[in-house]
Parts: C-alpha cells; structure tokens; sequence
DNA sequence: CGGATACTACGGTTTCGGCCGAACTATCGC
DNA sequence: GCGATAGTTCGGCCGAAACCGTAGTATCCG
C-alpha cells in the first residue's frame, strides 16, 4: 500500500512540535519570513532552515524570495484545509491535561484562519446567520439560502459576481477554541476581507488575532444583531 | 501556543509508517480485528498492539471488544474528514518515485472511503451529476440542484426523508488515485448505499475494493448514463 | 480441564531525526 | 569596498520511539 506511506511522510512532517508550530503559524493566510518562524517555532534559525526546507520540498509550503527575506507560505488552500482537519481532530482528541487559560484570550476572541474568521467571533457569526435563517449548516456541508443571499448582498457581498460558473459556497469549519463549526468556503472568505473592506476587524501585529473596531462593534449589532462581549 | 503542540501528537501519530497503515486500512469504515491490523500494517502483533492502544488513547480509534476479539475502527467521521484531507495533500505533494502501478487496480477502479464510493467509479459518478446539471461542485463545497433532488429521488433515495432539519449536503472530495474530486457528504453516503442496496456493487473481501456486478453496470448505464471500462 | 487462539505487557537493542555550534553565502546600507 | 543582517550547510551529540522476543492474561472449543 505505497499510498499509506505518502500518507505518513505528511504525518511525520506535522508531527513535530517545531514544525507543528511553523504550519500553525502560518495557518493565517500570510506569508512570513524564516527569521519570524523560527521565533514562534521556539528553536534555532539553523534548526528552523532545516524544517522549512523539508516542508517546502514536500510541497507543504511555498517560498517568495524577496531580497535578502525568504517568505514562506502555505502551498496550497489544499494544506489550510488539512490543518483545519488535523486541530479539528487534535481538539477533541486529547484527555491531556489541557489548560484553557493558556490559550490567548485575544486569539481565543476573533482570529483569522487562512482566509475566514475563526474564534468567537467567526462562532457568533456563524451563529447568527443560522438564527437568521440565511444559512443552513451540517457536519460536512453548508448551503446558503434565499434569504441568506438576501442579507449577504445587503451586507456588500455580491454573490453572482463572486462567479457564475464559480459558485459561492458555505463550508463548516469545526473551530479549535470554541469547539464549534464557524463558516468557511467562499462565503466566509467574503465574508472575513468585506469585513477587512469596511474596517470592522483588523488584524494584530505579530499575531494571528483580530480585533473588532468600535465602528465593527456597531456594525456587528446592527447588521447581524450580534452583540460581543 | 499549547494548540500546536496537540497538533503535532495527532501528526505525529499518522506520521508512522505502521500506523499510517492501520489507519488507512480502517477508512473504509469497517471495523478490523488487531490481527487483520497487523497484516496491513506488516510488523508483528506485539508492535501493533501498542500503536493501537497510542491510537485509541488519542481518540483516533474507538474499540469494540466481542469475545476473545477486538474491533478497531475509526473513532469518528472528524477522523475520517481529515485522514481524506491528508491524503489529498499527500497525493499532490511529493514529486518522489511514484509507480503508479504500484496501487491495485482494483483500488483504483472502485472503493469505499468511510462511507462513500471513491476511484475511477466515484469519480466517473460525480462527473455524471454534474454532466447532468444534478450537483454543482467547486472547490470547497458542492450544491444539488433541483434537477439533481429529481435524479436522486428517481434512484430511490428519498432527500425529504434523509432529514427536513438535518439537511443532505453535497462534499467533494479529492480522490487520490485519481486526482479529482468524487462525491462525499450525506449524498455521498446515499448514493453509495443505495447501490449496494440494489445490488450494483460488492465489496471484495479482504480489501477496500469494491466490484461493480453485471447488474450495477447496467444500472450505471442506464440511470446515470455511466460507461465504465 | 487443557490446549489453542487473540491480545497485551515488559525489556533490551537499534535506528532515526531533531537540535545546536560553527562556518559559509547572499543581500542591504553606507 | 565593509560591516551587518538573513538565511543555509555541515558535523556531532543525544534522546525518543519503533521493533521484536519472551512472557503473561483472557477467551474459545472440545
């Protein structure tokens, strides 16, 4: 079964710690350099090299050279989507001794996930949009209806222009922090950059956190009745 | 980041070339006793014995223990979703010495994949719907069409009854033999165990083959208008 | 009860791979 | 050109874990 052992190489190369924190990391979408990673890989720049060339041999990631800087990537939303799965996995898992205190509260509130919104606030929208009857979430699939249409156009996402042939869909993603599905696919991904656009959430330095204007705070409220703590 | 470090257990735990065995014996979604385990993954009962209980300690696995007998199967269709995902990954990823001859042909033609039928079969039969205008299927999700509910009910599967509030969602889903997506989600499950139902297609034994009988090729044919080699 | 089968527990060996220090190459700014 | 920064390569050390042989427990069958 040569096609098990494939399967193993990908394992091997998420199942070290170091590298494990480089993929996760990167899972925001963004591009960072080697230097960066090695800081929030926890190990040595040498050491650092090292994996990011294993991880950039087997197509894991991918590298823009850019002067003396070398940003890495993932290669593929192909990746994103395995890495969801993986935390997905890794969250329900593990009796161990698991400290909830230790996962960053601004993390824990609204971060980005490759190109959705994931934590609380991803949750509540989610959430919401299910209240709303615009959306109808499953386990392994999503579908937007007539009225979720509706209040996406209203919100600014244009859902015929988002592709004809391309369709816009609505994929769950089960959410490592809040242990809940939050909306992925295209729709999410509309979702997270017009809510970028109209300078709701913006993105933290050096973290993978975002956090809720104030103009976003109302914004929420009043568009999808949504009222963060 | 506490979270990676789960990650990397979970990575670390697929990342084994005998595990990677087991559990990819196991997405077939059967249940397998530890014998059968050790066989597929070709080292001796001992050594799995002890990967399966690292496994099953980490909710990878689930046991159902009957006699002097112990059924391993996969804990959960979360681990099902993301040892999918991982593969898919891993058939793109390594430009290593692949001999494509290497993987059964029987595999290759037809399989179960948890619950869903994938290879050339699975493949040719989500193109089938699509060719059809029954199912639309983008990257990251799929929709049935109103003409595809009027294709599957005529095959017998009843989309109403598979749940008013649960709804029947359309998944693609990247087969690795063939490098293109086939149908999973609740449709996926419908569709393959309607054709077992009707008899079109058994499971070999001793693998996560499947054949296609006189009858199912018929079926194929005329229903979905399905050539197959 | 007694032998056979299914599976698990323990101990010792060996290999694999992550890690860092040191040294090397490439780019930037001056 | 020169020093500084970003990044990689090399070599040696060391710990974790996969593996099997042996031995032990549970279950089936006659």
């Amino acid at each position: 079964m040569t096609t098990a052992i494939d399967m193993a190489m990908v394992g091997a190369l998420i199942g070290d710690p170091a590298r494990a924190n480089i993929l996760n990391t990167l899972t925001d979408g963004r591009a960072q350099t080697a230097t960066e990673l090695a800081y929030a890989a926890g190990v040595s720049p040498q050491t650092t090299s090292g994996h990011l060339a294993k991880l950039t041999e087997a197509r894991l990631l991918a590298v823009n050279k850019q002067g003396r800087h070398r940003y890495y990537r993932l290669a593929s939303p192909l990746v994103g989507r395995m890495l969801e799965a993986v935390m997905a996995v890794a969250a329900v898992a593990p009796p161990r001794h698991r400290s909830p205190s230790k996962i960053d509260d601004a993390l824990r509130m609204a971060r980005t996930c490759y190109d959705h919104l994931a934590g609380r606030l991803g949750v509540a929208l989610a959430d919401a949009l299910v209240a709303k009857h615009g959306i109808v979430l499953g386990e392994d699939g999503g579908e937007v209806t007539g009225e979720g249409s509706r209040i996406l156009a209203g919100f600014g996402i244009d859902l015929a222009a988002a592709g004809q042939q391309r369709r816009t869909f609505c994929r769950p993603c089960i959410d490592w922090s809040e242990r809940r599905p939050h909306l992925a696919g295209s729709i999410g991904a509309a979702l997270a950059s017009r809510c970028f656009e109209l300078g709701w959430i913006e993105r933290q330095r050096d973290s993978r956190a975002v956090t809720v204007t104030k103009r976003g705070r109302r914004g929420f409220a009043n568009t999808f009745d949504l009222t963060l703590p």
